[in-house]
DNA sequence: CGTTGTCCCATGTTATCCCATAATTAACCA
DNA sequence: TGGTTAATTATGGGATAACATGGGACAACG
């Protein structure tokens, strides 16, 4: 399981260490490394052990050939993806448009989610660790996992 | 598992690399090459290894065998497919029917979709990015990840 | 005899591997 | 508990192999 914070260094190479706990997750997995894809909804990554991927390809797979959804979520995961493996020192190295995307200059910010993580710019993290949208968007998790003691709904 | 997306340039003989990460797919199997067949629904070839055709005869033959869906399934992927093997250095020859149905001019993009590629013309691919994204964006609360059996999140 | 397609070799570029070093953490013993 | 050692982690740079691509030779076919 993906979890906590960390922030580590991109060098002029694209390369960042992974997170030695995250490394610790896929480790003994069928790729000894991390499948990895530019976010369809904002300037961040997602990621994932390639379990991820089997999952989301099964879900997929249940979908009509043809069906457009089917179509569009195919080419915005597995059309982006790329499984990144480690070197010998537990690193990783973004493909440029990678870099891009989540705006990252000489720092990442590791996220772990649980079954998957994020990479975030430090300074876009921030902001959205504070935005009201993302605020709202945790409250309204909590609001269905938690059952009040009275019980309305 | 076909995964990320590849521009690679197409010379005037109809030569392109495969990109290395594709020909791993398929390296092994029974045939050493890639199948590939223009897409009955757009100006694109779909494309997959021949453990992919074999998985779309099966399908096929659990049809009625004079249903008009299975002989224009048949039509539509066996007839126009062909395969096209890998030269010493990974490449293959575009025939130039294909050519023209994709649209392809000095390079191709190779989309890789889990178990199939497509091939693209790379203003057309760009094009379709974008709406597929935009697709996935609005529809992404229908891929929700269940529960492992095992796991906790 | 010309055309087409396949095979083979050459080259620039890119990415991958492997080394060394610094910083942090964990383990161990006094 | 404090100090010391060892191990794991994070980072930097250089060497090496793999990849994508171009041109030319040979063979197959019409």
């Amino acid at each position: 399981m993906f979890l906590s914070t960390t922030n580590n260094g991109v060098d002029a190479k694209g390369r960042v260490s992974v997170p030695a706990d995250f490394r610790a997750v896929v480790r003994g997995g069928p790729f000894d490394g991390i499948i990895v894809w530019p976010s369809f909804d904002g300037p961040y990554l997602e990621g994932g052990g390639q379990a991820l991927l089997e999952r989301y390809q099964a879900l997929i797979e249940d979908m009509d050939p043809y069906d457009e959804a089917r179509v569009a979520f195919e080419r915005a995961i597995f059309g982006a993806a790329r499984p990144l493996s480690f070197d010998s020192n537990g690193r990783v190295t973004l493909p440029k448009e990678f870099i891009e995307h989540a705006g990252l200059d000489s720092r990442a910010t590791f996220v772990g989610l649980g079954s998957r993580f994020e990479i975030w710019s430090p300074e876009r993290y921030e902001e959205h660790k504070s935005s009201a949208q993302s605020y709202a968007r945790e409250n309204k998790r909590s609001l269905r996992l938690t059952p009040k003691p009275g019980g309305a709904s």
